[in-house]
RNA sequence: GGUCCUGUGGCCGAGUGGCUAGGCAGAGCUCUGCAAAAGCUUCCACAGCGGUUCGAAUCCGCUCGGGACCUCCA
């Protein structure tokens, strides 16, 4: 039995899992900030999260998985206009700003639900936890490394810095920072320009705000996540995930805050994903260059031939270590809607597969590549959660699978604890940690795809003034409550009445 | 500009100095009413230039290219 070891982002360096508490696993994620539908890329941490938490749990840890919403106090822009991301895209859309958090939240768990993602344990929400958030301010401040102007309040990072490590996550020294931080409106607050805010005061026609010690206002976007690490899994717990692109300033901050709150870093080791790239540039709002999840899935999107399925883009997150970049292309979505497809058939196969097979192999050989490739599964999710290696290894499995099937191997080939073994580990690896699971037949793209295929019969049917068949398909679908109507051209569209 | 990461065959991607990664696509064959699926075989690599080494995709240096962060960000 190999031992888990995970690559952790602060010392740079592959380490070996030790949980703080024997048999208990602490697990925080940032989670998504519900100001906006998830686009594909937010679908890459929670789903290698996912993976992972279900992995300890196989491992028979008692996880808890905390998540949070990020539902307030996240600026859009430092400073210039005070103003919350939230409140202002609710003024756009002429919504309450909890309305619109309710319908972000929604949409955001319905994708999960799609990829098979198992809920957190507790999914703090920001706002839920003003009064946490006030409390760890306040320490900061009496402990001298914030300080109050205008009703607002700032980290003192060069303060800090003087008496702890500043930067070691993110590899940033604080005279570089002081250098390079860009000079913004409404930073004559702050002493010094790599100061961070911890609470901000509300102008009046700020919609989202709280009472404090320092006025009305709302939290900074990074203590949100020390309150709520820190009351759900404690002073210290074991893994703190979250996007590459957290790193700084987002995760540096919290180790800043925890540091003075509690006295040490959060968590023991962060983990952080890559991110998935569109053309090699990464996705995101600023590049104006996102594909949201429903869009994949239906395949309404210029950049999209077709839809594809949560599973088909679970799929194409495991084939590449969660480490390194996802470069997104219809081919290679095509290429693992495919891949998935032959896997799935040959798991399903496996499955099938009589164990009542001899208790010796008549293929010693073949056996031992069996029992080797099975063997290396664990060795491989222990290295980091090498997804793409594990199924590497299902795909030269699934020949012999196969061949067993076409009989072109003898089925008494393999003993049948190899088989059995065999059997155990694609279910456990497919289905319990990898999450992957049989697609379901409720598509909506799927819908859409036969009804065009009804339609093309219709049309090859009128075409042949074949009036019988054309009239029974436009009937029976109406029965259905299908409406088929024939435009101009030839053309045929569908409604449902 | 600073810090860090990265460059593998048509595409995607593993790769811990010596041993076939794997998938998708392509080609051929077997099976097959046709097709699909499946099986077998096969083509195509390690950005460039140096260096270390008996031996480098793998270590070092340089050059060129790509990216991330430094600002909201998964």
């Amino acid at each position: 039995m190999s031992q888990l070891k995970v690559y952790n982002s602060y010392t740079r360096q592959k380490e070996v899992f030790e949980p703080l508490v024997k048999g208990h696993v602490g697990m925080y994620v940032c989670g998504p900030t519900v100001s906006g539908e998830s686009h594909l890329g937010h679908s890459r941490p929670y789903i290698t999260f996912d993976v992972i938490y279900r992995y300890f749990q196989h491992m028979g840890y008692k996880v808890r998985y905390v998540r949070n919403i990020t539902d307030a106090g996240h600026f859009e822009e430092e400073g210039r206009e005070a103003e919350d991301k939230i409140s202002k895209k609710a003024v756009i859309e002429k919504l309450e700003p909890m309305e619109l958090v309710q319908k972000y939240t929604n949409l955001f768990h319905w994708a999960m639900l799609q990829f098979n993602n198992i809920e957190p344990n507790i999914e703090p929400t920001a706002t839920g936890h003003i009064v946490e958030q006030i409390s760890m301010i306040e320490k900061i401040i009496n402990d001298g490394f914030a300080y109050v102007v205008n009703g607002s309040v700032y980290f003192d990072v060069k303060k800090y810095a003087e008496h702890h490590e500043y930067g070691k996550l993110s590899g940033r020294k604080i005279d570089e920072l002081l250098e390079t931080t860009r000079n913004l409106e409404g930073q004559n607050e702050k002493r010094n320009k790599q100061d961070f805010a911890l609470w901000k005061a509300a102008p009046p026609e700020h919609i989202m705000r709280w009472k404090s010690p320092w006025g009305e206002g709302f939290p900074g976007w990074h203590i949100e996540c020390s309150a709520m690490a820190t009351k759900y899994l404690g002073p210290e717990f074991d893994i703190h995930g979250g996007g590459m692109d957290l790193l700084f300033p987002h995760h540096e901050s919290e180790i800043a805050q925890s540091t003075i709150c509690n006295g040490h870093t959060p968590a023991r080791y962060w983990l952080h994903n890559n991110m998935i790239t569109i053309n090699g540039k990464k996705m995101g709002k600023a590049y104006n260059n996102q594909i949201m999840l429903t869009q994949m899935f239906s395949g309404d999107h210029p950049l999209l031939e077709k839809g594809f399925s949560p599973m088909t883009i679970r799929f194409f997150i495991l084939q590449t270590h969660y480490r390194s970049t996802l470069d997104f292309s219809n081919e290679a979505l095509l290429a693992a809607e495919r891949g998935l497809r032959r896997l799935w058939d040959a798991y399903e196969v496996l499955q099938k597969l009589p164990v009542s097979g001899s208790e010796k192999a008549s293929d010693t050989g073949l056996d031992e590549k069996v029992k080797k490739l099975v063997g290396e599964f664990e060795e491989f999710i222990n290295d980091d959660f090498s997804t793409a290696k594990v199924l590497a290894n299902m795909f030269e499995l699934a020949p012999v699978i196969n061949g067993i099937k076409d009989k072109h191997i003898s089925d008494t080939a393999l003993s049948s604890q190899t088989l059995q073994l065999m059997k155990t580990a694609f279910k456990t690896y497919l289905e319990d940690i990898f999450g992957l699971r049989n697609e379901t037949e409720t598509n909506s793209g799927k819908l859409d795809r036969v009804m065009q295929l009804v339609i093309d019969i219709r049309k090859e049917a009128r075409g042949k003034k074949d009036y019988a068949t054309s009239d029974k398909i436009r009937n029976q679908l109406q029965e259905l409550g299908i409406i088929l109507k024939d435009e101009k051209g030839g053309e045929m569209s569908y409604s449902f009445d």
